[in-house]
DNA sequence: AATTATACATAATATATCTATGTATTAAAA
DNA sequence: TTTTAATACATAGATATATTATGTATAATT
């Protein structure tokens, strides 16, 4: 059993989102952000982020940049225009999913006449 | 790419919250009942549904009971004790991680002071 | 008579996670 | 000053859970 079994397939939407607040993101930066938004409920395993952001660059949301700092490598991420409008798509539909998801939930009892 | 990425994980809570509702229920009733009250916004696949019935009642959390109702058999599923507590628990997780998700999903921008 | 709904099940496939491991530089602590 | 922790990427192998497709069979509706 996973530590958190409801991350598989909201990682990608955390991702489109905060790349949707800036400009240029790294995987590690991504990493960190997330813990502390998070109150650090949430943590990304690097097994799962770097993958999925190669998915995303490869599927044509992200472009990457790599960037020498000093003699350290980063690799920057940034939506392309493909990308912002399957962030926006994509954290929509998640928030349906939710309010479905709540309304299964929350029901006491399905009315019964 | 799955036509819901988020149900992934989250089929699980959506049963053991319907089985924490009613006392007995069979598979093709509770992929009826998930149908309705989610709109339609929800639709479990059989191939989901009967092996997640399984692995629940397998883990101890459902108990089966074979019922042939004249020539067709059907199978009720109970909820054992350890799945109520199970229930409880995991549902409290769900929305938990929904909090988080909602955290992480608003945030227009972490204060950067 | 043919189709749809009910009712279960499983095999083959897809894919997104996790854990573990690897490489390497830089900063902090012992 | 040696060791440890943090930074930064990456991938292989294991695991879990979904999808699609297929199978069997009865009952109800068109």
């Amino acid at each position: 059993m996973y530590k958190n079994e409801w991350l598989k397939g909201s990682l990608r939407t955390i991702l489109l989102k905060l790349m949707s607040e800036r400009p240029r993101m790294y995987g590690y930066e991504i990493s960190r952000m997330v813990e502390k938004r998070s109150g650090s409920n949430i943590r990304i395993t690097e097994g799962a982020l770097y993958p999925a952001l190669h998915r995303l660059e490869s599927q044509g949301y992200l472009i990457a940049e790599r960037v020498q700092i000093g003699k350290r490598a980063r690799k920057y991420y940034s939506l392309t225009a493909k990308g912002q409008t399957e962030a926006q798509e994509n954290i929509e539909q998640y928030f349906s999913h939710v309010r479905t998801m709540l309304l299964l939930l929350s029901d006491k009892q399905s009315a019964t006449p």
